[in-house]
RNA sequence: GUCCCGUUGGUCAAGUGGUGAAGACGUCGCCCUCUCACGGCGGAGUCAGGGGUUCGACUCCCCUACGGGAUACCA
């Protein structure tokens, strides 16, 4: 036995089992061969943001545009993070928006064969490969405790070198075999560092590079990684380096699809590979999504602490409509998808053809104008009828008292179809509360008179506008006689049938027949602003029609 | 500090040596119109700066500036 393997066998004296072990364990799968096996490996702190959504569509995307897999694996390596029923959120979150995994961590059960899905559950298969690795050399155990390291930092920064452990720097990389056994008899505790290959730049001897294509950024030239990083912690977890190499191998993962603060840890990831015999997966380094920091002025990116807004719990409260934040999403995360989008506008946006190389390689800042307008698009194209669900179904979540929540929802669906029709439909929705608020006037219990009388229009005129309508109004006219009387009306009393003649010559008349309409419609829906007053009527009924006007007259 | 990535109008962006530098959102004006919305037409507004290379640079090279990220027994 080698020195090295009695190292090994000290300190992993419980593991048997080898990476090759591992390795078949975890058979190829069996796909088509473009088919990309993509995954999601959130840490369980129980918030998501619009920038993990993000994320998460690229993965989903290029996965089942190829027939592949996509799959959640809980990077629980860090207890610190851990927050109670964090998975269950990451899971119902994207599930609404729907992204939709087809193996990994589950609730209850894990599904799929290539688990377990949580780190902190594969212990062994870490250790397996720490314990390989320092049979061969290429790792070993670092004793430094928090204030060594801590010294030593204060030391390079002194000098002006480079931070870390490494070189001279790592004190513990030639311990012999009896020092590390005398100091795991004091009890020790002691993490798992690479003993890494690599060697620092210098004026003279600039450091060796590599070269990786990443799919979405094209070649990248980057310097190899010098540092001895810490593979296993004392507790025996491994950092998130180390079991992104070996997860991601085991699992089949084709493609990493990850943020591009990853970016500067590539060269760690990359020796890894080199170290463990493994071939390198395809990294696909996003851009991250972005916003405008309300105190600086300056753009960063999402952070859960500082923006709450840009939580995905914050839509749902506000109600956009999954699809609407998909097809917003797919805008800014493929430049050449609102092109595509123009030339099939009926088409689902699955069938949009996603590809990596097309995505951006800045920041986006997220715009919620533009999230507006993708959404009334969006929402313009959804039948009533499934409109009308979504929209009381979020009311019964989030304004349970509301009269919305115990609404028919075949009456909320006539609401939803005025102006909708024909060849130039009302695109004014735009998610589920400015719907409630848009809609409010025609349940009872929240109509209010809401916007003034016009002022063009006296109080006496105001009251013989209404009178009259109340005394020719039929509920069974067509748009054309209603507004025929509507006309009248107004002509009766001084105003102007057409604003234009009352534009031409305003000295001649009160007003003109918008004024008039505008009297009715803030009697019919307390607001000056409204879609079609007929078609309300036709909705609400003749009864409320007639019970708004004469409440209307009282109260003027 | 060092290293990595990035920089086309307010925002998202097309664009790979010769363009009047697309398009979308927003914004402004006009038109349509019983209000609002929709729709139509039009306007303003951009290649971060400086050097090269070239007959010619948004496109290629270098430098600077700015922004982002990394520099943990966090992910």
């Amino acid at each position: 036995m080698t020195q090295q393997q009695q190292l090994a066998a000290l300190l992993f004296p419980h593991i048997e089992n080898t990476p090759a072990h591992w390795i078949k364990a975890y058979p190829k799968r069996q796909l088509d061969p473009q088919a990309k096996v993509t995954r999601l490996g959130p840490s369980p702190t129980g918030f998501i943001h619009l920038g993990n959504l993000y994320g998460a569509f690229a993965d989903e995307r290029l996965a089942h545009q190829s027939g592949g897999v996509f799959y959640l694996r809980i990077e629980d390596t860090d207890d610190k993070r851990k927050v109670e029923g964090a998975v269950e959120t990451i899971i119902s979150s994207l599930d609404f928006f729907g992204l939709h995994f087809d193996e990994g961590a589950g609730l209850t059960v894990d599904k799929g064969s290539y688990g377990p899905y949580y780190q902190s559950a594969r212990r062994e298969i870490y250790q397996s490969f720490s314990k390989a690795l320092v049979e061969k050399g290429l790792a070993y155990p670092c004793f430094l405790t928090e204030e060594e390291i801590a010294s030593i930092r204060s030391q390079q920064e002194a000098a002006k070198l480079t931070p870390g452990i490494y070189g001279k720097w790592a004190l513990c990389r030639d311990l012999s075999l009896e020092q590390v056994k005398k100091r795991l008899d004091e009890g020790q505790s002691f993490v798992i560092r690479l003993r890494s290959r690599g060697m620092e730049g210098t004026e003279n001897a600039p450091a060796k590079t590599f070269s990786v294509r990443d799919a979405i950024r094209g070649q990248l030239s980057m310097p190899e990684n010098f540092q001895d990083v810490v593979l296993l912690k004392s507790n025996g977890i491994p950092t998130y380096h180390f079991a992104h190499v070996i997860d991601d191998t085991l699992m089949g993962t084709t493609h990493v699809v990850r943020g591009e603060e990853w970016l500067s840890s590539l060269p760690v990831h990359v020796e890894l590979f080199q170290a463990l015999e493994l071939p390198l997966p395809i990294y696909c380094h996003t851009a991250q999504l972005m916003k405008i920091d309300d105190e600086t002025g300056v753009k960063r990116k999402l952070s859960k602490r500082k923006d709450p807004e840009l939580s995905l719990d914050y839509y749902r409260e506000m109600g956009y409509h999954p699809q609407a934040v998909r097809e917003y999403l797919l805008t800014i995360l493929n430049s050449d998808f609102e092109q595509w989008r123009l030339e099939n506008p009926e088409k689902e946006l699955e069938a949009f053809p996603f590809s990596a190389e097309k995505m951006s390689h800045s920041g986006a800042l997220f715009d919620l104008s533009k999230l507006n307008d993708v959404s009334k698009e969006v929402l313009v194209k959804i039948h009533a009828s499934s409109l009308a669900d979504f929209l009381t179904g979020w009311a019964k979540t989030y304004q349970p008292q509301s009269p919305l929540a115990k609404a028919d929802p075949a009456f909320v669906a006539r609401i939803l179809s005025i102006g909708r029709d024909g060849q130039k439909p009302r695109k004014d929705l735009v998610f589920a509360r400015q719907m409630a608020d848009f809609t409010a006037y025609f349940f009872d219990e929240t109509f209010a008179v809401e916007d003034p009388w016009p002022e063009n229009t006296s109080p006496e005129d105001c009251r013989s506008i209404l009178k009259a309508y109340l005394d020719t109004y039929c509920h069974g006219d067509t748009q054309e006689q209603w507004f025929d009387k509507v006309r009248s009306i107004g002509t009766d009393l001084g105003y102007a049938a057409k604003p234009k003649d009352y534009k031409k010559n305003p000295q001649d008349y009160k007003g003109h027949v918008g004024h008039v309409s505008t009297v009715i419609r803030i009697a019919l829906t307390g607001r000056a602003n409204s879609p079609d007053i007929w078609e309300i009527q036709q909705v609400l009924g003749e009864h409320k029609v007639r019970q708004r006007m004469g409440k209307a007259l009282t109260s003027l």
